[in-house]
RNA sequence: GGGUGAGUAGCGAAGUGGUCAAACGCAGCAGACUGUAAAUCUGUUACUUCGGUUUCGGGGGUUCGAAUCCCUCCUCACCCA
């Protein structure tokens, strides 16, 4: 175990499996479930680091693939850690490259020593080993790194997951001997698809090894809802208790319920900050889409009740409309920060319904509200 | 007063005799976005009872057929007096 990091378990709900818990890290403690906004490049777009942690936020994520090209890990280690050059003072996560592996999957290569694939920036031809993305990751000096992973696509043949599984659990063999720093702690990931057998295999096996934390991938990535609730199912049943979960990638509210009743801890999404900066506003009954002619001239607040800076500073509807026409800043930041806020209250939400055992009946409920199934 | 050039859909701008209801860009309208190649992408934008109907400054003409050729008028830009 990584120093000064660990998960404390504070209470289990009785009608499921949500557990309501503390992170602890050597940058403070997180109360979970969270949800963790993302900050690819050492930075959650248009927000400062001051005021994503005002949102409510505890643990911020930035890409060990980007953050490698520009500044470079190196860059980023001379300045201190990522921390120190964004000047968060909060925990933070760096994901792999693996997913970008499978983002930028024209230009993908698999062998078992790494993935070779093209930059997104030049087109140079890269290379990612467990090895490299540990060197990297080490760098860049977060308080959760995750193990350089085949995010395989959806759907594939069980013969292909079933390689593809085996070397994901190789490389994460390589990535525990890779790794050396102690204040830095390492999450294995379980893949496997939608097939019950590998996922299960998967996640036994990495339970087996010395992780900090285990993570849940390869969902999300274009699969049916249905799916995505087994694959969440499937990994989560030999996971150890006493570690922390993570579903990486999900960030609509159905799917975060979901694992947070199966007894997921940590999620992570771009969604929030990105339909934010396009205009698309998460509202407790539903999805708001400010460009919409018919904000036009709606001069209420965007949500009553809500405590984000857009809506307790009083910013109407009309004027967020405008400012998204125009593509303006201070419009992306708002929309953003209130994405953000509003699924942070989801989660608030849930750990006060943890704690009162009644977190089936919230996640009902919650649900109920938006009108459609997938909440936005 | 004389000359030249130009007027095309909300705007800009292609098109110079048929395949033109008219490229393309922008604006508009609607939608998507899930470990951020993403302030991006997709669809749509004369009218229509979906059979068609009326459009390319106005009017008239040539032609089987005109945004495209001719006449005339209007407007704008520039040049010469």
């Amino acid at each position: 175990m990584a120093e000064g990091f660990g998960l404390e378990i504070l209470h289990k709900d009785a009608g499921c499996n949500a557990r309501l818990g503390v992170l602890h890290t050597l940058h403070g403690d997180c109360e979970l479930p969270m949800f963790m906004p993302v900050g690819t490049l050492a930075t959650v777009k248009h927000i400062s680091p001051a005021e994503v942690k005002a949102l409510g936020a505890g643990v911020i994520l930035a890409n060990s693939y980007h953050l490698s090209l520009r500044p470079t890990a190196e860059v980023v280690a001379k300045a201190g850690g990522v921390q120190k050059f964004m000047r968060y003072d909060g925990p933070m996560l760096t994901d792999s490259g693996g997913f970008q592996v499978w983002s930028l999957a024209k230009n993908k290569g698999i062998t078992e020593e790494g993935i070779q694939f093209r930059s997104h920036l030049d087109g140079a031809l890269l290379k990612f080993t467990p090895e490299s993305v540990m060197d990297i990751e080490q760098k860049i000096g977060a308080d959760i790194a995750m193990c350089f992973d085949e995010c395989a696509p959806y759907p594939v043949t069980h013969e292909y997951m079933e390689n593809s599984v085996a070397r994901t659990l190789r490389w994460a063999r390589r990535c525990l001997a890779a790794h050396t720093r102690k204040d830095q702690a390492l999450f294995g990931i379980v893949q496997g698809g939608d097939f019950q057998d590998l996922r299960e295999a998967c996640a036994a096996e990495l339970a087996s090894l010395p992780f900090d934390g285990y993570s849940i991938g390869g969902t999300s990535i274009g699969e049916p809802r249905e799916v995505e609730y087994r694959m969440v199912s499937y990994a989560v049943k030999n996971l150890p208790w006493d570690k922390p979960r993570y579903l990486m990638g999900v960030g609509s509210i159905d799917m975060i319920l979901d694992g947070v009743y199966k007894g997921v801890d940590m999620f992570d999404c771009v969604l929030p900050t990105r339909l934010g900066r396009h205009g698309a506003l998460m509202t407790a009954t539903g999805r708001i889409n400010i460009k919409a002619a018919q904000y036009a001239e709606d001069f209420r607040i965007l949500e009553e009740g809500c405590d984000c800076p857009a809506c307790a500073g009083g910013f109407t509807r009309a004027y967020l409309h405008h400012l998204i026409k125009c593509d303006e800043g201070f419009g992306l930041r708002l929309c953003s920060m209130h994405n953000i806020r509003f699924l942070i209250r989801v989660m608030e939400g849930a750990r006060k319904a943890i704690a009162a055992d009644c977190f089936p009946q919230y996640r009902e409920e919650t649900m109920a509200r938006f009108g459609n199934e997938r909440g936005f």
